[in-house]
DNA sequence: TTTTGAGTTGTTCGA
DNA sequence: GTCGAACAACTCAAA
């Protein structure tokens, strides 16, 4: 009877998890996870503690299966080859990793194993499709989103989930760690209470996410999916990031509800477009591995970055003096989450208004996301700066009290992160300052005291903006996308 | 090889 | 208040 090790990274389910079906079937199964602070960029804070819940419960699904989630830390060869002749087992299987240091990484490991005699398998679990296929005609990886989508529609269809195994037979026990052992959590720290409130992190809640979203929420998606005010959004981007569910069990749910009639075509559309730009993030980080660390535009090596501590403090709390910006800031520190369209918005505030390099957007955002995505941020954050594969124009610059009137046209996001203004009333809850003093007094608003005066004139801003983009367009020929 | 059409997400200004 | 034009220039993908 064969025994193989599962080692767990970014797939903590039992569903949809080919390396652990395969090995159930083939005999007895040594689940694994290893906590490797040695390699590849370590999770912030707020990934951390979703780590943490969603091991903990990893391993009562393991347990109800019949075995036990082997906790260990170390270097993930060392650790491997401990539990291969601590087990007898002759076989190693995990989900494929794309973050290109761990890619390179893995490579090495699985070699190393293979040289002494255990036999490697890989799975391609974490993506849609295969980064190395997805082709355009003259065989180059897409650089641009709507041909690669349009690739993709084209492609053969992701493959049909797997259910979970029904029983999994394992070894004797060996030593492991306990989840609080690894200690992921500072203990008692008083900041994870309000991600506790906000998530269930369980793989279970996982699949009831999809399923309510997929009955309630898709077929309303394409008008809601902007509005933070709304539940317009499937919040799945924590459970997807960890592997609680797979991107192939969305695709199929979501497909699912399109032979049924029972969303709008559109709306189906709209989705699995979103699901298609985290894969597109992916791909990119394959053909650029220094998309987290480099723009992609090399004009922006000299664009006027300014170190600007107040205005980085002043966004990461939420008190720049735009509504919008701050209960954005707000829901992030307080959830771990922000909708998608105010990221947008306080990223543009940070890079265009305070001129604040978006590396530095980008490390708030991976310590205090629970979703936080090496793939995803990247090349979300080379977006909105306009230096990334498919750049902005270079006026686009966000207006935040616009966006805050059109997407929170009735200020119930704002009054719920920023309730310091919750008695204001409507005209101006996205520009405090406008509101006449009676208006501000009977709210019980005293600006520059209870909430801030906006800490950059928005006018000025941008003219600024527009000025430094100016200047380091100005520093010679570009030579664009050089790999 | 050359050419052509298109490219997530916006804002401002003036009529 | 609404609407259309202007805001640049360039790369990519495919015919």
């Amino acid at each position: 009877m064969q025994t193989t090790v599962i080692l767990f990274h970014q797939n903590l389910r039992v569903a949809d998890n080919a390396p652990l079906a395969r090995a159930a079937e083939c005999g007895r199964v040594v689940p694994l996870f290893i906590l490797d602070e040695a390699n590849g960029r370590q999770p912030g804070a707020a990934s951390r503690w979703w780590l943490r819940e969603a091991l903990a419960d990893l391993q009562k699904n393991l347990s109800r299966l019949g075995t036990s989630l082997i906790l260990r830390r170390g270097e993930m060869i060392t650790v491997l080859r401990n539990v291969l002749q601590e087990t007898g087992a002759q076989t190693v299987a995990w989900q494929r990793r794309y973050e290109p240091a761990l890619a390179t990484h893995d490579m090495g490991i699985a070699e190393a194993l293979r040289k002494g005699g255990t036999e490697v398998f890989l799975d391609d679990g974490f993506l849609l499709f295969d980064p190395a296929a997805v082709r355009t005609g003259a065989g180059n990886p897409f650089r641009v989103f709507t041909p690669f989508a349009r690739a993709c529609f084209a492609a053969a269809a992701p493959t049909k989930p797997i259910a979970a195994p029904k029983v999994l037979r394992g070894v004797a026990s060996i030593a492991s760690e306990t989840v609080d052992g690894l200690n992921l959590v500072p203990r008692g720290a008083a900041w994870t209470k309000g991600l506790a409130d906000a998530w269930d992190v369980r793989e279970s809640a996982a699949q009831d996410h999809v399923a309510a979203f997929v009955a309630e929420g898709l077929p309303h998606y394409a008008s809601d999916r902007d509005r933070p005010d709304r539940e317009g959004t499937s919040r799945l981007s924590p459970y997807l990031h960890f592997g609680q569910i797979s991107p192939r069990q969305i695709w199929h749910a979501v497909q699912h509800q399109k032979a049924a009639g029972v969303a709008a075509h559109t709306a189906i559309e709209r989705y699995l477009l979103e699901l298609l730009w985290r894969e597109f993030s992916w791909h990119l980080l394959q053909q650029y591995p220094e998309l987290a660390e480099e723009a992609l535009n090399p004009v922006f090596a000299h664009f006027p970055w300014r170190a600007d501590q107040a205005g980085m403090k002043a966004w990461q709390r939420g008190m720049t003096g735009y509504p919008i910006v701050d209960a954005g800031m707000r829901q992030l520190w307080q959830t771990g989450w922000m909708h998608n369209r105010v990221r947008m918005v306080v990223a543009s505030f940070l890079i265009k208004h305070l001129l604040i390099d978006w590396r530095v957007g980008d490390a708030w955002f991976w310590d205090t996301l629970v979703d936080a995505d090496l793939g995803a941020n990247a090349a979300s954050w080379q977006w909105v700066a306009g230096c990334g594969a498919d750049a902005a124009p270079y006026f686009r610059i966000f207006n935040p009290i616009l966006q805050g009137q059109k997407f929170d046209p009735h200020g119930d996001y704002v009054r719920r992160y920023v309730p310091e203004l919750a008695g204001l009333a409507t005209a101006y809850i996205h520009a405090p300052w406008l509101a006449p003093v009676d208006f501000l007094a009977k709210a019980g608003i005293a600006l520059g005291n209870t909430y801030p005066k906006p800490i950059v004139d928005h006018s000025f801003a941008r003219k600024r903006a527009l000025a430094a983009l100016a200047e380091c367009k100005g520093y010679g020929a570009p030579e664009r996308f050089s790999p």
